[in-house]
RNA sequence: CGCGGGGUGGAGCAGUCUGGAAGCUCGUCGGGCUCAUAACCCGAAGGUCGUAGGUUCAAAUCCUGCCCCCGCAACCA
């Protein structure tokens, strides 16, 4: 940190990390984006704190530790491990770890829970009346469309469960006018309107904050049969662990850092970040975090990243074949600011070929070569100016500011661009120069030395301000320059490199070309162990491997039925005579089914997967006798039957050889 | 008509608010150079800026209609 320049504290956090499995490189993104944010800021000289950690409550934890025969506890244990092994491989510079499972986070939340009770905010309900057992949905009374669920306008009945409520409605007048006077609280902006238009507008419901059905979390203590709900629970880090009390004992930790400064989290948790954790705090009665940033996702590919695949990509395998500092680059290169990345073993391949090896790496290597080989290592600065040389000085100077300009914005991915304009420009000098061909004549030799030195100084600079970015390549960089990581109030001056010092003189490759063949092979190999730790886990936790590499889908089992019940559901062979799309919706399509003799018209949400002209002449298997409804104003009356899979991906039920129209399935 | 974002040379993006010569990175092709990691530098090809209209001296940019894609819309974190 400066110490010339403190511009005063910056409190940021990262989301933690929901511990049900090891991190993937989308998960890691965060903590690689969030550590060169909290490096930015310390070189321009605030005091920063980071804070990252885990999330370790839960219901799907309980049942995972459940299935592979472990406590909790245990289970969290190494996951939690695992995550923090990773963060620090990554380089994180984080000052504070924090686990919801820590007494002290726990022992407040327990706190903040009596407290918020206590006040009036938190109340105990039911969700009596309002349960749509299709769905698998409760809903509030304001919720329902003519008294009926507002998914699939069915009849909703009395559920018992007993839960704590939070009176989110008390607070949304304040929170919509303080996110209306603020418009760097969301960002990106358009994530703003989401959240307006989607929940705060149409109006906040009472949000259920306790659990009954499952027992890992933190239990209520006037209540002991619940426990509080993940997110009030999780949340609540931000503050328990820097020292928040509820009884007013909080410590000078936090008095310094709150409110957060940022809080910078994925893009699918911004409602929770933006709209329960600001009513919550200010339904304790404190000040608003400054600006909560939604970053967008690393995609694998188009796909989505499924461990069944094989297609996972891990921070692990990325730094065993890449190194740190590439990883890091990729991940804060390739991601934009609003839209999500893309991420492709080829596409860093080509990434760190070009940029890191092509543009940084061969030039510092030739411009130090260059000075060994012409002044035996020594740089000195001559004065024997030319022309030529003002745009490189302008392009070096000016670009720290433009940098400042980019994080000021958290475009973190235009701002190590600019790092690189430097280089390139570099890179265009020594053809402007030609030093080799100075080098031939020996009344040339002060002008060779100066463009040397113009060249070992843009170099120092363009390290000191990738240093956030990538910090052990600029280290390397400057250990290589014999200088240091320059201060960030210098930056934009040319022209402090020690006249006379001595690089090193046998300079190290900093980032080797890769051939994208010999990484892809080395990936099937990572892909072969990736497929044999997944079935060795499903092993683990009971279930069969798969037989022909597919996985396998387990669903919550239903009640028992009778004979009879199975019998009241009519089922035939059906041929789809006529489909067309439903113009009012985008999931549906119509079609005419003829069963038997008679013609029924049927809707199904099945337009993802399936083409109207594709439908039309497949015979399936179509429940019959179930109570014609409306969907989406258009008469439905029966229901064509599919297979689904994790995804959502869904598959007709058609007989396995050619059967009549009609037929009947039993 | 639920809300929002997007459609720009082969790929990925900027430019749209504040109309005024279509830009960047990668890839392709050609050239230059030899200090360097077959790297670096220069040049070229390639786009009716989704589509149909409108406003204007002038539209990727403003207005209207339409067509596609993608998020979000729950107490499963």
């Amino acid at each position: 940190m400066c110490t010339k320049c403190n511009k005063g504290k910056y409190y940021m956090t990262t989301a933690i990390a929901y511990t049900s499995g090891k991190p993937h490189i989308g998960n890691t993104y965060e903590i690689v984006l969030a550590d060169s944010i909290a490096r930015f800021k310390r070189q321009e000289g605030y005091d920063v704190y980071f804070q990252t950690g885990t999330d370790e409550h839960g219901q799907k934890i309980q049942e995972k530790a459940e299935k592979m025969g472990v406590s909790p506890r245990e289970f969290v244990d190494q996951v939690a491990g695992e995550v923090r092994r990773i963060w620090d491989m990554m380089n994180s510079s984080h000052d504070s770890f924090v686990r919801t499972t820590d007494v002290d986070h726990e022992t407040q939340v327990a706190k903040i829970f009596k407290k918020l009770y206590e006040q009036g905010d938190i109340y105990k309900g039911s969700y009596e009346g309002l349960y749509c057992t299709p769905c698998e949905s409760f809903w509030t009374e304001s919720q329902l469309v003519d008294g009926k669920c507002p998914d699939c306008g069915r009849e909703v009945k009395p559920a018992k469960e007993e839960a704590y409520f939070f009176k989110m409605s008390k607070y949304a007048d304040r929170l919509i006018a303080h996110i209306n006077s603020h418009p760097e609280f969301i960002q990106p902006v358009s994530r703003k309107n989401e959240m307006m238009n989607n929940f705060l507008l149409p109006g906040l419901q009472d949000l259920c904050v306790s659990r009954t059905s499952f027992n890992w979390g933190v239990t209520v203590d006037f209540d002991p049969r619940h426990v509080v709900y993940v997110w009030l629970d999780a949340l609540s880090n931000y503050i328990t662990k820097i020292g928040y009390d509820a009884d007013g004992n909080s410590t000078e930790l936090f008095e310094k850092n709150w409110p957060a400064d940022l809080h910078l989290i994925g893009k699918d948790i911004i409602r929770f970040h933006t709209i329960y954790w600001p009513i919550f705090l200010m339904a304790l009665d404190l000040p608003l975090p400054k600006q909560i940033f939604g970053h967008p996702w690393l995609l694998q590919g188009g796909e989505k990243m499924s461990k069944s695949k094989g297609n996972v990509i891990y921070a692990d395998d990325m730094v065993d074949l890449f190194g740190v500092d590439a990883t890091r680059y990729f991940v804060l290169h390739e991601m934009p600011f609003e839209n999500d990345g893309i991420i492709t073993w080829e596409l860093v391949v080509e990434r760190l070929n070009s940029d890191l090896a092509n543009i940084l790496g061969n030039l510092v290597n030739r411009t130090i070569s260059m000075c060994n080989k012409y002044f035996d290592g020594v740089v000195t600065k001559t004065g024997a100016k030319d022309t030529v040389d003002e745009e490189l000085k302008q392009t070096a100077i000016a670009a720290r500011d433009k940098i400042k300009a980019k994080m000021d914005e958290l475009r973190v991915a235009d701002a190590i661009s600019e790092v690189f304009t430097v280089l390139r420009r570099s890179n265009k000098y020594i053809d402007e120069t030609e030093p080799w061909v100075l080098a031939k004549d020996e009344a040339k030799k002060e002008r060779l030395s100066e463009v040397l030195y113009n060249l070992t100084e843009s170099i120092t600079i363009a390290a000191s301000l990738l240093h956030s970015f990538l910090p052990e390549t600029a280290e390397k960089i400057v250990s290589q320059l014999n200088t240091k990581i320059r201060d960030f109030v210098v930056l934009n001056q040319f022209g402090l490199y020690e006249s006379g010092n001595k690089v090193t003189d046998k300079p190290e490759i900093l980032f080797a070309r890769l051939d994208v063949k010999e990484i892809m092979e080395k990936v099937d190999v990572i892909r072969e162990a990736q497929r044999a730790e997944f079935e060795a886990e499903q092993r683990a936790m009971g279930e069969a491997p798969e037989q022909d590499d597919e996985a396998v889908i387990d669903i919550e089992p239903k009640e028992e039925i009778s004979y009879d019940d199975f019998m009241k559901m009519q089922f035939q062979v059906g041929e789809i005579i006529a489909c067309e799309a439903v113009t009012k919706s985008k999931k549906l399509l119509c079609s005419q089914v003829r069963i038997g003799s008679q013609v029924k018209q049927i809707v199904s949400g099945i337009r993802k997967y399936y083409s109207p002209e594709e439908m039309v002449g497949k015979k399936v298997m179509v429940l019959v006798n179930l109570k014609p409804a409306k969907l989406a104003g258009v008469l439905s009356e029966g229901m064509l039957l599919c297979a689904e899979d994790e995804t959502g991906e869904l598959a007709l039920m058609a007989p396995e050889k050619n059967m009549p129209s009609g037929a009947e399935i039993c």
